[in-house]
DNA sequence: ATAATATTGTTTGAGTCCTAACGAAATCAA
DNA sequence: TTGATTTCGTTAGGACTCAAACAATATTAT
């Protein structure tokens, strides 16, 4: 069985409140949703390396990227790691990888010396072509349980999360 | 700026909308929610790093595989390796990587001689004690600005995911 | 009882991930 | 016009991550 499927967050709060946290101030719901949220991300970036990336030597984190520069196209480094959500150092490893397999390119800035733009090459964009409709099948696989008004309230919540810590 | 923070999905849409996958069978709002989950996950794990684990030599990954030995007590590599979400080739490098810094211990298994038992030190409890409040502060903090009911809304949401893929 | 099979934890190799330090290039100061 | 500061991308070091191969042990089949 893959790792990180089994929702045993049920188990784990009883599991819990039974034994040290009973006197603590510790929020059990909020503990369920966040480590909720780990395994789903687990989930699905595990199933969907091993269905359609990892055969075309592609890591999820290296279909991120590849997908950022097929949505807008030519990008700068900088942009591209934090619209990625990695670091400048993690980012060079991973255009150094894409690159090594032919699917993007290096180009320096006209102008500044030290800024480089990446951009995918058009094996990159033919592959990002096929990838992305089985990835999306897949998200759309992941929440069909789901009402659509329900889903749309899922990602409210969760823009909501995210600027949680915008004035911390 | 810590990486993964922005929520760019609305801007993302729009210009994925507006170039490649018009013709396509793509659905936005699912996309929207996976990716926003991936965006929640990077950040927490970030800002729990940076702001209580790192300086006490304990990875995101090292303080989930001692906070489920604390939770459980003893406990068998391939249970926690399930329960942690991660391969038992990842639990080996993690379990010795706790194990150098004295917070878990390696025990045989008396009947089965490739089994082993896992469990927590005294020096590893003591320091989940003091963490786990703080790391499950930090959960509160992610979600105050959603209701209560809205918490147990998003946690059921988020178990419907995870059992969308008990039958493939 | 012996052989075939299955399971458990480890190792290996490539890749990702962070922070911190670094060199190169641009900008700012005086 | 030098010198100090800032801002890029890269590198270094340590840790995590997977799949696949491996050795040791246990189970099953004949």
């Amino acid at each position: 069985m893959p790792p990180g499927i089994r929702d045993t967050s049920q188990t784990i709060q009883e599991r819990i409140a039974a034994t040290h946290v009973n006197s603590l101030d510790v929020d059990l719901d909020s503990m369920a949703a966040i480590s909720n949220i780990f395994r789903v991300a687990v989930m699905f970036r595990n199933l969907s390396e091993r269905r359609f990336l990892l055969k075309h030597n592609l890591t999820f984190s290296g279909f991120t990227v590849l997908w950022v520069l097929w949505v807008f196209g030519k990008m700068e480094s900088y942009q591209l790691a934090e619209e990625c959500g990695i670091s400048k150092g993690t980012l060079t490893g991973i255009v150094s990888t894409l690159e090594k397999h032919g699917l993007i390119r290096r180009i320096r800035h006209p102008q500044d010396g030290r800024r480089k733009i990446v951009m995918a090459t058009d094996r990159g964009e033919t592959l990002m072509h096929r990838l992305f409709p089985k990835i999306n099948r897949l998200e759309q696989e992941f929440v069909r349980g789901l009402e659509q008004t329900e889903l749309s309230s899922l990602a409210r919540m969760l823009r909501i999360i995210l600027h949680s810590q915008d004035t911390p």
